[in-house]
DNA sequence: CTAACATACATAAGAAAATTATGTATATAT
DNA sequence: ATATATACATAATTTTCTTATGTATGTTAG
C-alpha cells in the first residue's frame, strides 16, 4: 500500500466525488468502494472517515438520512445543493493539484 | 492558486525530487524553483520549508553545507547516499498516489 | 533618502487532518 | 466459541501545515 501520508487533505474530495456519482452512500460503503476502486491501495480508516463525514455535514455539504437494514444502523449521506456546487470546485482543484504534482515529479509528461 | 491543503504530505517528496535533479540547492532557491515550475500555483512558505529541511537532515537524507554569498548566509542541501535511495522510493509512492487519485476523480482516464 | 521589495535564514503558536486505539452492537462463518 | 464482517462512534496523539513574527543585508522606485 502506498504512502498514506500523501492522501492527507484529499479525503473530503474523495467522499464528495463518490457521492456525485452515487447519489447516496453510507460510511462503510464508502470505505469498501474506495478499496475496490484503488485495488486495495487506499484504505480509508474509520477514525478518518466518520469525522470527515460529520464535518461535511456540519458545513452544509451533505445531508444525512438514517435507515435500519438487516437490523443494523446505516447513515446514508447525499450531496446538498451547496455540496454539489462545492464538489465541482473541489474536483477542479484536485485536477489542478494532480497536474502540478505531475509537472514536478515527472516533468517530461507535463 | 489551488487548494494548498491538498499538498499536505508532499513537501518532502518535492524537496527530494528537486535535489535529485540539481545536486545542491538552498532553501530560498527551492521556494523560487517551485514557484517557477508550477507557474506560481504552489508557493512553499518558509514556515513549512525550513522545518522540513531540518527534518530531512535529521533523518539523514540530506547533508548541509554553509556558505556566504554576497554577504548573505546560504545553506546548501544535498542528498546523502541514503537520501538518494529514499528519493527513488518516495517518487514511486508519489506516482502511485497520483495514479490512484486520477483513478478516483477521473475514472475514464485511468 | 527612505520606503518597499527581494534575498535568506529561523522559530513559535495554533489549526487541520490524519493515525491508532478503543468502544458498542449485530450477523455470519469456522 | 471464535473470528470475521458489517456499521456506527470518539478520544488521545502525531504529523504537517499556516500564520505571525524575528533578524539581517541588498536593491530599486518614488
Amino acid at each position: 500500500m502506498g504512502n498514506q501520508k500523501l492522501y492527507k487533505g484529499s479525503l473530503q474530495t474523495i467522499i464528495l466525488k463518490l457521492l456525485e456519482e452515487n447519489d447516496k452512500m453510507y460510511g462503510y460503503e464508502i470505505t469498501q468502494r474506495v478499496k475496490e476502486l484503488t485495488n486495495g491501495n487506499l484504505q480509508i480508516t474509520e477514525g478518518a472517515l466518520y469525522p470527515a463525514l460529520h464535518k461535511l455535514e456540519a458545513d452544509g455539504l451533505l445531508d444525512v438520512e438514517v435507515a435500519m437494514v438487516d437490523n443494523r444502523l446505516r447513515k446514508y449521506y447525499k450531496l446538498t445543493e451547496n455540496g454539489t456546487k462545492e464538489t465541482v470546485s473541489r474536483l477542479a482543484e484536485m485536477e489542478e493539484f494532480l497536474r502540478t504534482m505531475q509537472t514536478i515529479v515527472n516533468p517530461k509528461f507535463a
